[in-house]
RNA sequence: GCUCCGGUAGUGUAGUCCGGCCAAUCAUUCCGGCCUUUCGAGCCGAAGACCCGGGUUCAAAUCCCGGCCGGAGCACCA
């Protein structure tokens, strides 16, 4: 048991074996990561297993991405949270059905034909419904009616009896099962039956010898619900921890629907964009997975709902990346920057101000490029360094002809001077553009950037970007400072 | 309307079950200083919280009651 972690689970001395459960309707995302992480963690804190089980029961409103089923594996994967087994509920519905029909036959469930607003009328006044008291057998030819076709979508539904007078209106005799003729995009028209998630989340939970549930706190009633399910079965309840809704600063809130439609719309490049929270996303961005990992569990499972910002995440992943991440130059909105005296032509620079990863070279000469940003704070007569390159005095500074003349290349002097230090770029360095979460932004590189494709490194005084691409253009996806 | 959960510094988090060791932990953020040929890293220091009101008790962040605030469910979504 680590130190610092997870708190303890309860009654996890026997055995440990957890769910990570998502619909498949788009991307894991910074939410799915917390789930895929914490469970992950338990099952490695108890020697557990872990099953990736795919909810995808709803064809409509929920409908499955089939690309989303490799990417939910790719990203656990990558998390290092990778499932013992994988399970597809659209797979199992026949296992449901023999289910279902048990549990008519012993009077546990029943069809019912009231709609939606009329049933809402009777449980609203804690009332059994006309259909509640019906033979078994009756609902059997019904229950056959509704795969058979004879039944339409709205027509009917398969309930499970519970408790009508309960005091929470939300329990009462809860629908399992309804019918849907839209094709599902896995088995196509394969079956026109479908259960709601807490028929088939609890019955899979209990066939796949789940023995803790973590979920979100939104999902409280769906045990309350489940149990009546698993006192009719005679099964016993997994252990469950809920845990809050969980926001982020800087993304607001976000639906996996609202995303696609305005990916669909061109509002962002694709489902990996810098300025989303898949994780995709933050993988592309030079975002670690163990920097995830410390951060969810730090998070921990509390019941509050909580609002984190990305600045925590992008500080634990500073930490792990700054030790190995090359140094180099990019310039923003490059300028030229013509030089008098004596430059070198060439300099060679450490990868890395502490840890020793060895040089590069970049050539120099009497033209450089500066960022438009670094000049604009300059006023001619003033000093500054070019880092690693040589000391200047700024001349003039009309935006197409800056000049400056070269004061020797000692960094002692600069420093003794205070002067400001600023990074360059050669003339023919290679064209950057940088993915951010807040725009693009194009300029200039050092040529060796280039040798750094999937890399992470850091731009000097800018910050760590990932180089996700070396053509004619280099493209980088900014992580953070 | 009915039901259920939660409320510790700006943001997270430990402590709450089993009252005292809590003048409350850690991380992040912010501010100051040092260091550094990066506006990064590192080092040092500082700031900052128990939702409110009652009650029980020698003693309450911790137990009880009431209120306030926030979230969720009452779907033929997950």
């Amino acid at each position: 048991m680590p130190v610092k972690g997870l708190p303890p689970l309860e009654g996890a001395e026997k055995e440990v074996v957890m769910r990570f459960a998502p619909n498949p309707n788009g991307p894991p995302t910074l939410g799915s990561a917390r789930g895929i992480i914490i469970n992950s963690e338990y099952v490695k804190m108890y020697g557990g297993r872990l099953i990736l089980r795919f909810d995808d029961t709803d064809p409509v409103n929920k409908r499955p991405m089939l690309e989303a089923y490799d990417w939910y594996q790719e990203d656990c994967r990558w998390l290092d949270a990778v499932p013992d087994a994988v399970v597809i509920a659209s797979d199992r519905l026949p296992m449901y059905y023999k289910i279902a029909e048990e549990l008519i036959r012993m009077g546990a469930a029943y069809v019912c034909r009231c709609d939606q607003a009329t049933f809402k009328r009777y449980k609203d006044a804690s009332l059994a419904c006309p259909h509640r008291d019906r033979d078994p057998e009756e609902s059997l030819d019904l229950w056959d009616g509704m795969k058979a076709g004879n039944l339409r979508p709205g027509d009917a539904v398969l309930r499970i009896k519970t408790d009508i007078t309960h005091k929470d209106p939300a329990l009462r005799d809860w629908a399992a099962f309804r019918i849907v003729t839209t094709d599902h995009p896995r088995i196509g028209d394969r079956y026109r039956v479908w259960p709601l998630l807490d028929f088939e989340s609890g019955i899979e939970d209990h066939l796949l010898g789940i023995t803790h549930i973590i979920r979100g706190k939104d999902l409280m009633d769906s045990e309350r619900r489940q149990l009546y399910l698993y006192r009719h079965l005679g099964w016993e309840y997994p252990s469950v921890v809920h845990w809050g809704r969980i926001k982020i600063h800087q993304f607001g809130s976000f639906s996996t629907s609202a995303l696609k439609e305005a990916i669909e719309a061109g509002e962002y490049r694709g489902w990996d964009d810098p300025r989303l929270p898949t994780v995709k996303a933050l993988r592309r961005r030079g975002i670690l997975a163990d920097a995830l990992r410390k951060f969810m569990i730090d998070l921990g499972v509390s019941e509050t709902d909580i609002s984190i910002s990305m600045d925590t995440i992008y500080a634990e992943n500073r930490k792990l990346v700054d030790p190995q991440a090359r140094r180099r130059f990019f310039v923003k909105d490059p300028v030229p920057l013509e030089i008098e005296g004596e430059v070198p032509p060439v300099v060679q620079v450490p990868f890395h101000p502490t840890v020793d990863m060895g040089c590069r070279l970049i050539p120099a000469g009497n033209t450089v490029l500066v960022s438009g940003d670094d000049l604009a704070e300059m006023g001619v007569g003033n000093r500054l360094r070019l880092k690693d390159l040589c000391n200047l005095e700024i001349l003039a500074l009309d935006p197409a002809r800056a000049r400056a003349r070269a004061l020797g290349t000692d960094p002692a002097e600069a420093k003794n001077m205070k002067l400001p230090i600023i990074q360059w770029c050669p003339r023919d360095g290679v064209p950057v553009e940088v993915m951010r979460p807040d725009g693009v932004d194009r300029g200039v590189g050092e040529v060796g950037i280039r040798e750094d494709e999937g890399r992470t490194d850091q731009f000097e005084r800018y910050g760590f970007v990932r180089i996700d691409s070396v053509d004619d253009e280099v493209v980088a996806y900014f992580a953070h400072r």
